[in-house]
DNA sequence: TACATTTAGTACGTATACGTATTATTTGAG
DNA sequence: CTCAAATAATACGTATACGTACTAAATGTA
């Protein structure tokens, strides 16, 4: 029988190879796979703040933060001021970023065929909605430390 | 219509979900989530040496020696030569590293459970098999790199 | 046996993940 | 309007992931 153990284990095994292989395709090109979401990310929703781009890349503002800033070294995006909220900065995909998207976006296609190509498309998405269950059951289990108030 | 870009993403964020939940859950005793998996795969099969520990691990021997040395200065485990391999390193868990991986084990049963919860028995066992393509589907493609007679 | 090749481990550097603490700004209650 | 609470970003520290380069030991082959 299998338990939640074997999921994680699963789980593990599966981000890491992917992870692991994205890197090395992407790496030729100087870029790593998590830059790569945030690129993918900005281009889809140009202008968004950290804080929205922490919670669509399921990562955290430091770790955001961090990224953006070699991201930024590298000219590939732009953070700026938000006109209305002083605190939060909007990000901006450059000319240069969008071009570097699209080249890593055609060089990943493979393995991205590579991903999907064990599966017919209803198992696709009922892998992909087993994955968001995942990710539900367990952030929800965060309202614990959220909402103790002091 | 899902692609192997949607595929990667729904692992990413569940993976990360995971991670951060079984880390926020075993940091009060210590330990963090990958520690963790190398307690219980050394505690499954005692004796193994880093590299079969990295296989197992889905991660690489850089990262597992890492890790080891600082279970090791805790008390943890204790690596020792092997006795016909003078390369390689045998690791076994201490007794102190045992009763630590009893503890911390029941410490995250609840968070296991909460992982399976949403799902049928089938539905575990279908996902997976499903995250056992994706890793093999993508460590196969290792094989370019790996065998370029020089 | 001699030597090229492979393999296990290590050293070092960069990127991520993320907790905690701090600062600046916004928001909301009175 | 005033001030406490919430929020966005940042600074800093530790742990992981992993590439590359190196050393030592094992292995296979001439």
């Amino acid at each position: 029988m299998k338990t939640g153990h074997d999921i994680a284990m699963a789980l593990r095994a599966a981000y890491l190879s992917m992870h692991r292989q994205t890197n090395s395709h992407l790496a030729p090109f100087g870029m790593t796979a998590d830059q790569f979401v945030l690129l993918a990310l900005l281009c889809e929703e140009d202008g968004i703040t950290q804080q929205q781009l922490a919670r669509c890349a399921s990562s955290d503002p430091n770790t955001i933060r961090a990224m953006l800033v070699l991201l930024e070294n590298r000219g590939l995006v732009k953070r700026h001021r938000h006109p209305t909220d002083g605190r939060a900065l909007r990000i901006t995909v450059t000319n240069k970023g969008r071009k570097n998207y699209a080249k890593l976006s055609a060089a990943i296609k493979p393995l991205q065929n590579l991903l999907s190509s064990p599966f017919q498309a209803k198992e696709i998405s009922l892998m992909i909605k087993s994955l968001g269950k995942v990710s539900g059951a367990i952030s929800n289990q965060k309202s614990n430390n959220q909402k103790v108030s002091r």
